[in-house]
Formats: structure tokens, sequence, C-alpha cells
DNA sequence: TTAGGGTTAG
């Protein structure tokens, strides 16, 4: 620090100079601060080897630094030579720090860039996934008659993406062999990654056919790329053949074959390469230990995971990202919360991960608390992290919230794409606002499975059995094929709708005409459209004869229809099958007494009421959730806890006039046989 | 003065 405030009042350095010193002094950059001022030093005193600019470049760590080097090389007159440009260029171009915007501006200024100029702009577009650009300077280099190298194409290549037309990318495939670049060897692994990308892989394969030797890169482009369009068999296969040719695979091919093994769950082939570890035949980097965390924590092995996440030196967020991931798998999300609150650093997908544990587990109101905290954190929430909190709202009724997150959505934004498209959709029909979510569906884009399935349970849900089954059959016309989510909302429809007959048919082409088998919930279905019509002997007999054990949602719906039309025999029954499987169940109880009320059928209410009062049996209390400001708050029948209940009480008894004068009789059976 | 391959989340 000596040297730099002596150098404070040299009179050799002007203003600009100082501050460039100063300002890296003072970040204890000091061999910057100190090179920075021999620059100008011998610069000034016309001595030979002064510190080279490309030197300072290298050192430079932010643009702000590049600026003012830049500045002081324009004010030594050094930025007349091309190669000054070419070094501001090339940092602007490769550099984390770098900007595009900073290199175009000194690209344009060049007569006639070399080759290499053109290259390296070509890779900083590629590099900030800026395809497009980098497809326009290609194009444009080629008019002004610069020939490519074989350098251009890895580097235009490397950034194309779905958003580039595969058009284009075999247009520039017929380039290479115009160019006669065909044959160099990295070339050749651009194309491998090009058709990968485009979810091409035969085409990727042949040239790996007609290519691959001993080159172990281009074996790894080739099993990433079956793992990039979810072919695991086929790149697990790939790596055994590998093998099978002595091929010595290195850290990136077992990270690669991990990640198949994980996906397929296969911990016997994902042992067998992390031996390759043990034996110290490749040597362990964090990626590759990442990859073996992800890889038995996908297995169900958390144990093995922890070992290796412990046996670490280095971690980052993906480390720990993926041990929670384990812990949420594996219904610990407990103590996922506890890794996660050991965390140096979280990212989006860090939160995203643990918000999603707490949804797996229907912990909605968990789900708010956490991403209070996430945004007490500053940390962005993503596509993702909005998906989860849509997911958290459409279940608690959550409707403020999920209408801020819509609104940022837009304003941040965040990448509105399918997923979140539908979970905006499944949460405005989950709180009632139907003509928001088909607002929302009309505006989509594109529709998948999941849109129409949303649509067609939430309108169902609604009461809007009509317009459910309309959608239906746009969704069959779009060719798009159901799911078994979509028959329970297409059953449902029927229920709401009274259309007995077309239910009974759509049960039937559930198997007939989309191979789905019916599941305990579409029988469930059927007994409620069977049973609310007063079809109960039809409805019983599905009970009787469906291929699985009846369980006691579809007992409880016979028994329920049963109430409905008054049929005291069969709702005996049906209580006696849910009393066999749920002995303990009070609300078989409650149903049997309002249906021996209905159906005045005193006598057997009073033998079933003293059992009640024998068993010491209480109805459980219904919860209800409500959203104000954002907040949700519990209730319970009866709940006098809430600061403010006194004002609540007082507003139920004024609503309960109103109501009572609209002409409502309230349903208080359970509260007159004493076990409400 | 420029080259290649890999891990996490709906």
């Amino acid at each position: 620090m000596l040297i730099i405030s002596q150098l404070h009042t040299h009179r050799l350095f002007p203003p600009l100079i100082l501050s460039v010193i100063r300002s890296h002094a003072f970040r204890k950059n000091v061999t910057f601060a100190v090179s920075v001022y021999s620059f100008h030093h011998f610069h000034n005193s016309r001595q030979t080897n002064p510190p080279s600019l490309g030197y300072l470049l290298q050192e430079c760590r932010t643009l702000d630094q590049l600026k003012r080097i830049h500045g002081l090389a324009i004010q030594k007159g050094l930025d007349l030579h091309a190669s000054v440009y070419s070094k501001i260029i090339g940092f602007c171009c490769t550099n984390d720090f770098g900007d595009m915007n900073y290199a175009r501006d000194l690209f344009v200024k060049i007569l006639e860039p070399s080759v290499y100029l053109w290259n390296i702009m070509i890779k900083g577009y590629s590099r900030i996934n800026c395809p497009e650009d980098a497809a326009s300077l290609y194009v444009e280099m080629l008019r002004k008659d610069v020939k490519p190298d074989t350098y251009t194409f890895p580097f235009l290549l490397k950034g194309f993406d779905e958003g580039i037309p595969f058009e284009c990318g075999k247009g520039i495939h017929a380039h290479i062999c115009k160019f006669g670049f065909d044959l160099n060897e990295y070339v050749q692994h651009s194309l491998i990654h090009m058709y990968c990308v485009y979810g091409q892989v035969d085409m990727a394969r042949r040239a790996f056919d007609m290519n691959a030797k001993t080159d172990v890169a281009m074996w790894n482009l080739m099993v990433s790329g079956y793992n990039r369009r979810k072919q695991f068999e086929k790149s697990m296969k790939l790596f055994n053949v590998m093998e099978e040719k002595e091929i010595f695979p290195n850290s990136v091919s077992l990270v690669s074959v991990l990640s198949a093994c994980s996906e397929l769950k296969d911990l016997d082939a994902g042992k067998r390469i992390h031996q390759y570890v043990k034996d110290g035949k490749v040597k362990s980097n964090l990626i590759l230990n990442n990859a073996l965390i992800n890889m038995y924590a996908n297995c169900g092995e958390m144990e093995a995971s922890l070992g290796v996440f412990s046996s670490m030196q280095d971690r980052d967020v993906i480390s720990w990202t993926t041990i929670i991931k384990g812990c949420v798998n594996s219904g610990q999300v407990d103590q996922a919360r506890r890794y996660f609150d050991q965390m140096p650093h979280r990212d989006s997908v860090s939160w995203t991960a643990l918000l999603d544990g707490y949804l797996k587990v229907n912990r909605f109101k968990d789900v708010l608390l956490l991403f209070r905290e996430m945004q007490t954190a500053n940390v962005r929430p993503d596509a993702f992290t909005t998906v989860s909190i849509l997911t958290a709202c459409a279940h608690l009724g959550a409707l403020e919230l999920g209408e801020w997150l819509r609104v940022y959505i837009d304003k941040y934004n965040i990448k509105d794409d399918i997923c979140v498209g539908n979970a905006l959709i499944d949460m405005y029909l989950k709180c009632g606002e139907v003509d928001k979510a088909l607002r929302k569906f009309a505006n989509m884009p594109r529709r998948d499975k999941f849109t129409w399935t949303a649509v067609i349970v939430g309108l169902a849900a609604n009461g809007h059995g009509k317009k459910a089954l309309n959608m239906f059959s746009e969704m069959l016309d779009a060719q798009e094929t159901p799911d078994e989510v979509t028959y329970v909302g297409v059953l449902s429809a029927c229920t709401h709708a009274g259309m007995v007959n077309e239910g009974r048919n759509y049960f039937a082409s559930m198997a007939t005409h989309h191979e789905i088998e019916p599941n305990i919930v579409h029988y469930g279905c059927l007994v409620d459209l069977l049973g609310r019509s007063g079809n109960l002997k039809e409805a019983y007999n599905v009970i009787k004869n469906m291929p699985m054990k009846p369980n006691t949602i579809v007992w409880g719906t016979l028994l329920g229809a049963c109430r409905l039309h008054k049929d005291v025999e069969m709702a005996e029954t049906a209580a006696a099958q849910l009393l066999l499987l749920e002995p303990e169940n009070e609300a078989v109880y409650v149903h049997l007494c309002n249906i021996y009320a209905t159906c005045k059928k005193w006598e057997s209410l009073q033998a079933l009421r003293k059992i009640v009062m024998e068993r010491g049996i209480k109805k459980t209390p219904g919860c209800s959730l409500m959203e104000v400001n954002g907040v949700v708050h519990e209730f319970v029948a009866g709940d006098h806890t809430h600061p403010q209940s006194e004002e609540m009480f007082l507003q139920l008894e004024e609503m309960n006039e109103i109501l009572k004068l609209a002409g409502y009789v309230p349903d208080n059976l359970e509260l007159m046989l004493g076990i409400g």
C-alpha cells in the first residue's frame, strides 16, 4: 500500500490512470494495480519491455477493468493496432465477465476482420446462447468472402438449439462438406452434437459409426446424446460396447453413463461404474461425485449417497441439492430441511427441491411459508418454482397469491412455458375462477394432455359437466391422447351433468378406445354416477364385480347415494362393509343416523345412537381454509382460538340471518343427534 | 490469438 500511496502524489499520472490504480489497490488487487502503473510508466518513459496489454487483459476480472484498460490503450494510441482489438474482443467473447455488445461495437469498426475475429465473435454468441446472432454473423462472413476454417463450425454448431430450424443445421452440414472439413475430428464432434440436439440420434449415430475409433470424446458425445433424448438403455449399451472395445472411459464418460444408470435405477450397473473410481482407474472430481450421489439417491440407496457426499472435499450447490432431492424422494422431507438449512449457498433449484418436498407430502402451508423465506432471502423464483407455488395455491385455494404469481410471471419474464400455463389453469379452476382459467387456456400457444386434463377435471369439479364433455371431444379432435386422470374428469362430468348412459359408454370406451384399464378411482366415479342417478342396484353390482377390492371411498360413495335416495337396506349393507374396513370411521355412523332420521326409522336410529354414545364416538370436526391478504387461515367448527374470532362469529350470525331470510334451512342432523 | 464431451428441478 506504500507504493500505491506514493503513486497518488506522482505527477506523472493523469486522473484516469490514477483511478484505475486506485480502484484495484483498494480491492487488494495490488499486482494488477502495479502492472497498470508500470504499463503506463514504461510507455511514458519510452522504455522497452512494458507489461504487455495481453498480460493486463489476462489479469482483468471485470468488464469495468477491461474498459479502463481499453481507455488506457486509446490514450497511448495503441488501439490502432488490430491486435489490441483482437485481444479486447477475445476477452469479451470468451470470458464469463465479457460483453458481446462491447465486442460487437469494436468488431464493426474493423474494416476487414480476420477469420480469427469472425470465429471468436461466433463463439461468443454461441456461448451466451444466442445462436441466431452466431448464425447471422456466419452468413455475413460468407457474404464478405471470408472463407470459414475448421474452427468456425464447432463454434457455430455448439450454440444451435431447437430455436434454430433443423434445416439450418442440415445446411451447415452441407457447407462443411463443401468446404472440405468433414474429416476434421472437431467438426465431426460438432455435427454429432448438432444432430443429437435436434433429436436426430440416428443421424448422429450414422456420423458416429463412420468416424468413431478410439476417440473417447466422440463416444462420450454419443452416450450423452442418447441421454439427451432419454434413450438411456441405448446409452448404457454404447458404454458397454466402449468397454468391450477397450476404449478407456474418462470421468466424462462415467458421468454420462451414471446419469443413465440413475434414470434406469440400475444400481448394479451404477456400482460397477463406481468401481472405476474406487480402483483409482478414473480420477474423481466434483461433477463425477455429484453424479454418484445422484445415482445412489435415485436408486433409493440414501446411505451410499450420503457416504459419497460426506467423503467429498469440495461440494457445490448441486451436491447439496441432489441430497435434498434424495431425502425428499425417500419421504424424509424434514431430513431434507435439515440439509437445506446447512447449505452454504442456495439457488432457486435448491429452494424448489425443498418446496416440491413439502408439496409431495401435501404440506401446502409449509410450501407457502418456505416461499416467503425464499423471497426474504432474495432468491428469484424461476419457472419451476412458480409451478410448485401455483400447485400449492391450487390445493389451498390461495387465489390472491396465485394472481400475484401470474403478475410476477409477466413482470419478470419468467419462461411462461406449457407447464407454467397448466399450473396456472389448474390453480384458477381449483379456486373456482372458471372464466380466467378458460381465458388462459384459449391463449395457450401449445397444449398437451395435461392442459386438456386440467380443464376437463376443473370444469367438472366446478359443475360444468356439459362444457367438460365438449372439451373432451375437442381434445380428441386435437389428436391428444387422454390418460386415466382425464377419464376421472370425464366420468365426474357425466355425474354432474346427469348423463348416465354417456357415462356408462365413456367408462367402457376407456379400455376399448384408449387401452386404459379402469382403476379404483374410475370404479368409484361409476358408482357415484349410478348411485346419484338412483341406480343403486347397478352401482352395488359394479362394486361386487370390480376386479379389485373395493375401498372405503367406493362404499362411502354408495352410502351417500343411499341417503340421497332414502334406501335404508342398501345403506346398511354399505355401512357394514365400511365398518369392516374401518371400524373407527365415525362418519359412517353419522351417515347412517342421517339416513335413519330421513327415513323416519326412529327405532334403528335410537339403537345406533346408543352404540355411538357407548363407544364414545365423536365426529372429527371439519376444517376449512381461507386466504386473506396472502395468508392462509385454518378453521375448525367451533374454533375460538383465532385472535379475531369474536368479529368472525358476529359476521357468521349476520350471514345466518340473511340465509334464513332467503329461506335456507340448515341440515343440522348431526347436531340433533348429539354427535356433531 | 480460437477447438470437443458431463451433474441438479415440473
